[in-house]
DNA sequence: ATGAAAGCGCTAACAG
DNA sequence: CTGTTAGCGCTTTCAT
C-alpha cells in the first residue's frame, strides 16, 4: 500500500487518521490510492496498538430496553458510534450472571473499554465484576441509578406520573400496574412515579409484578380483571404486554374502554393497529441508542478524574388513543 | 504469563489451543496459572496471525429471518459458534446496498472470512459483492437458491404447501396470501408452495405483495376483506402481520374463524395469546440460528475444492388453534 | 516436549 | 513534512 502510493507507512496512518503532519496533497494521493486498491486497515492490528475499538453489551434474552425492541436501540447506538470508529459487540446472554462472566472475559480479553449496563438491577453483579475486570461500566437505569458511574438516566418515574395524573384526570379510582420483576430498579421508578401522582388518596393503586414475560403479563391481567373489585385503568410496561391485556379484556367480557382503560408503557406499531388503537408512551428505541451513544464518547473522552458522564433522557408525551376514556365511579 | 508458569510462550499458546506437542502435566498447569491470574488471550492480537475470529451477519432494519425475530436467531447462532471460538458481528443497516458496502469493507478489513446473507433478493447485489470481496458468504434462502454457494436452504415452498393442502382440507375455495415484497426469493418459494397445492383448480389463490411491514400488511388485509368477493382464508408471512390481519377483520366486522380464517407463517407468544388463538407455522428462531452455525462452520472447515456446504431446513407442522375453521361454501 | 525468534499489520516516537 | 524503526500480543516454524 505505502509502495504503490510511494510514500512510508507512517504516512499512510497518519493520512488515514487525520493527523497533522502530512500535507494536504500527500493525504489526498494516500486517501485515493487507498480507495483504488480497496485498501482498508485491518481494525485487529489496529485495535492491537490503538486499543479495543468495540463498546460491549449483553442483553438477556427476552428482554426490552426500557420498553424499546433491543434491536432497534442496537441499530441507534451503531449508528451514531460508526463516525467514531466504534463498533458494538452485541451478545444475547442468558441471565445478569452470564452478562458478569461475559463482561470479566472481556475485561481480561481487552475486548473493549466500556460495556453498557441495561436494566440495572438491585444491587447488581455487573457493575461490580465489569469495574473489577477494568471496564467502565455505562449503566441505563433511573435516574441517579449507580452514582459515580457513567449513565443514561431515563426518566420513567416522570413518565409514569404523568400517566397516573392522566388516568386520575379522567375520573379513574382505581389503577393497577402489570409491572416488570421487582428486582429491576427501572420497575421501583415506575411504581414511584404512579405513586407520587395518586399520593393525595383518591386513587387507589395496585402493583403486580410479573417475571416480564408476555405470559406473566397476561395472566395478571387477567387475575386483576376477574377480581371482585377490579382496576379501572390497567397500565403495562411494554407493547406486547399490553396487546396480550387488550385480548385478556375481550375474553373476560370486559370491552375496553368502557369497562377498562388499558395503557401501554411502549410505543409501537402493533399498540397503533389494536383495536381499540394503545393509548402508549413513546418508543424510546432510537432515543435510547443515541444517548447511550453519548453516554460511552463522553466517558471514552473523559480525562482521569472528571466526574462520570450522566445523560438524562426524558420520556415523551403520552400518545392518547382509543384504549383510555373517562371513567365514572 | 509465560514466566509465572515457568515456561516459554510457545507453551502457553499450544497449551491454549489444546495443540499436540504439550505434556499433559504442563498444559494443565498452564491452564490453572492463566486462571488464577485471570489471564485471557486478546483476540485482537490472535486474530492478526490466525485470521478474523467472527462471521459478519448485517441484517436490513426492520426484517425478520423467515419470520423469526433477528434477535432470537443470532441468540441461537452465537450460542453454536461459541464453542469454536467464533463470534458474530451484528450489524443492522438500511437496506442491501448498504448490506452489501458493509461486507466490501468487512472483506477489505478482513474481519471476518464468511458472511451470512438473509433474505436473499432476486439477483441479490450482496453476492456478488461478498464473494469480489474475497469473502464467503453463507446464504438463507428457499431450496436451491445461490447454487454453488454455500446456504441454509429453508423449507418455506414444502410448508406453505402443507398450510394449502390444511386449507383446502376444510373447504376453503379463496385463499389469499399477504406475502413479503416480491424481490424476495423466499417469497416466490411461499407462492410456488401455495400454488403446487392448489393446482386442481378447486381453489382459487391470490397472492398480494407488501412491503413487509406490518402496516402494508394491515392495509393489504382490509382491501382484501372488503372486496365484493372475499377469501375465506388469508395467510400472513410473520406473527404480526397475522394480528394485524386479526384487527382488521375485527373492525371489518367479520368474525375469526367463521367469516375468514387467519393462519400465520411463524409462531409466536403472540399467536398463542391472541384471540382467537392464531394457527401458525413454528417460529424458525433456534433452529435457524443452529442451522447456520453448521453451514457457517462447514464452510470454514471445507478444504479448497470442497462441494459448498447446503444445509436443508425443514419448517415444522403447523399448529392448528382457534383461527382456523371448515368453511362451508 | 520445550525454547528462541520471526513475523501478522498497524501506530507512534524519533530522526532526517 | 517524510522515512526508519520499534513494538502491540499472539501464533508458529525451526532448533534443541
Amino acid at each position: 500500500m505505502a509502495r504503490v502510493a510511494g510514500v512510508s507507512t507512517a504516512v499512510v496512518s497518519y493520512a488515514l487518521n487525520d493527523r497533522r503532519g502530512v500535507s494536504v496533497a500527500t493525504r489526498e494521493r494516500v486517501l485515493r490510492v487507498a480507495d483504488e486498491l480497496g485498501w482498508r486497515p485491518n481494525p485487529a492490528a489496529r485495535s492491537m496498538r490503538a486499543g479495543a475499538q468495540a463498546v460491549g453489551l449483553a442483553v438477556v434474552a427476552g428482554e426490552t430496553l426500557h420498553g424499546a425492541p433491543v434491536l432497534d436501540v442496537v441499530a441507534a447506538f451503531q449508528r451514531e458510534l460508526l463516525p467514531r470508529g466504534l463498533g458494538v459487540d452485541l451478545r444475547v446472554v442468558a441471565d445478569v450472571a452470564a452478562a458478569a462472566e461475559l463482561y470479566r472475559r472481556w475485561g481480561a480479553e481487552r475486548r473493549c473499554d466500556v460495556v453498557v449496563v441495561p436494566e440495572v438491577r438491585d444491587d447488581d453483579v455487573r457493575l461490580r465484576v465489569a469495574t473489577d475486570a477494568g471496564l467502565r461500566p455505562v449503566v441505563v437505569g433511573p435516574t441517579e441509578v449507580a452514582p459515580g458511574l457513567a449513565a443514561v438516566e431515563v426518566d420513567d418515574e416522570d413518565a409514569y406520573a404523568r400517566v397516573a395524573r392522566y388516568l386520575a384526570s379522567l375520573g379513574h379510582v382505581r389503577i393497577a400496574l402489570v409491572a416488570d420483576p421487582t428486582d429491576r430498579l427501572r420497575t421501583a421508578a415506575c411504581e414511584r412515579g404512579l405513586r407520587a401522582a395518586t399520593q393525595d388518596g383518591t386513587v387507589a393503586l395496585e402493583i403486580v409484578p410479573t417475571d416480564g414475560t408476555v405470559e406473566g403479563a397476561a395472566g395478571a391481567t387477567r387475575r386483576l380483571l376477574t377480581q371482585a373489585v377490579r382496576p379501572t385503568a390497567v397500565v403495562l410496561a411494554t407493547d406486547v404486554m399490553a396487546l396480550a391485556a387488550l385480548d385478556v379484556a375481550r375474553r373476560t367480557g370486559l370491552v375496553v374502554p368502557w369497562d377498562v382503560s388499558v395503557v401501554a408503557g411502549a410505543d409501537s406499531v402493533l399498540c397503533r393497529l389494536a383495536t381499540p388503537a394503545l393509548t402508549s408512551l413513546p418508543s424510546l428505541a432510537t432515543d435510547l441508542g443515541e444517548a447511550l451513544a453519548r453516554a460511552v464518547t463522553g466517558t471514552l473522552d473523559a480525562a482521569a478524574g472528571d466526574p462520570p458522564v450522566r445523560v438524562p433522557l426524558a420520556v415523551g408525551a403520552l400518545a392518547v388513543r382509543g384504549s383510555t376514556s373517562p371513567q365514572a365511579h
